[in-house]
DNA sequence: CTAAATCTCTTAGTGACTAAGATATATATC
DNA sequence: GATATATATCTTAGTCACTAAGAGATTTAG
């Protein structure tokens, strides 16, 4: 019983403390994107654009959950700011790809180099086989809160008079 | 060499991972805003109310990093739904304590459940020890993070001169 | 008692977003 | 090959949350 209450403990401090550094993740992004002088939106597509290297506008629109009006309007400002180019299709001149002018966003990617170094200081106190299991955990736990949020939309398609009586508007993805 | 090799691979694959459920954590907490109605700092707002318990209009705008007059719109927007209430302080009349109203807050803590049963099924497959190092780099993960957002933000008060060439905006915390 | 400080709210203006549809190009059907 | 349908991006109009600045209202200091 005192092990099980131990552990029930533990777990609540561990939910605590990743809550916290979560959201102390995402303040660290939203200074990223004012330091840079971009919205945080535009930011997100810089991301992306960095994993996925060049990309339609349409895959943006995919990916960030955005309109593609919304993405248009991203990309005319990383434009004007230079980070970005826009190149038609020759295939398919519908299509319009969105490549990174690399020595533009090297100046962003200035920016990580605090986060980075901060992890390399966190990580530097850990074994070989204790970074292994950190990262079964990361793996794991996007796993776990990817499908949670699954599980969090479909209530939206359950009809409302199945569920809790919340206000519920729209949901825009 | 072989050793450093393979922990440096290791590292990559760790931040990338740490990046990716981090991301997605961001998304989870969207949805609930999307799902609850509310906007995203409306939800916020809920967040510290939870941990703070009776707080002042005051002390959300600190928190959040909003304008007080941010702060008088997500209130506006809380208590027409409901969520909250606002109390003048009778000792000092110029205050204002925004305080839950629990019966509607569990409404919006019911979101969390997914997640929260995401998390115990990761969370079961390791042992006590196994989490006490979790807990561990989730504390150590954390303070590394706000150094490094400290230290982001004290490059805007740097003069410009004396950094890189960005395109800066001011910083609004 | 008056001046300064503190706390919230109001006002005007801005910027990123959505929904709907316009435009341009590509693909399928007869 | 012409016409219809589909696809990809952009445009337009309107909305919503935000900021900056300053207007109350109340408290504290001199």
């Amino acid at each position: 019983m005192s092990r099980t209450k131990a552990r029930t403990a533990l777990l609540r401090e561990l939910e605590e403390a990743m809550r916290r550094s979560s959201a102390q993740g995402v303040l660290y992004g939203q200074t990223v994107a004012n330091v840079a002088g971009i919205a945080n939106s535009d930011l997100e597509c810089m991301d992306i654009l960095y994993l996925e290297g060049r990309v339609t506008a349409g895959r943006l629109a995919e990916v960030t959950g955005l309109t593609t009006g919304a993405i248009t309007g991203v990309v005319d400002r990383l434009e004007k700011a230079g980070l970005v180019r826009r190149e038609r299709d020759e295939n398919d001149r519908r299509k319009v790809f969105i490549s990174v002018v690399p020595e533009q966003a090297m100046k962003i990617g200035q920016l990580y180099v605090p986060m980075q170094q901060a992890m390399e200081k966190v990580f530097g106190a850990y074994s070989e086989e204790e970074l292994r299991l950190l990262l079964r955990f990361a793996t794991e736990g996007y796993k776990g809160v990817l499908a949670a949020t699954e599980a969090l939309k479909s209530l939206l398609d359950t009809p409302p008079e199945k569920r809790s009586d919340l206000k519920l508007k729209k949901l825009r993805r």
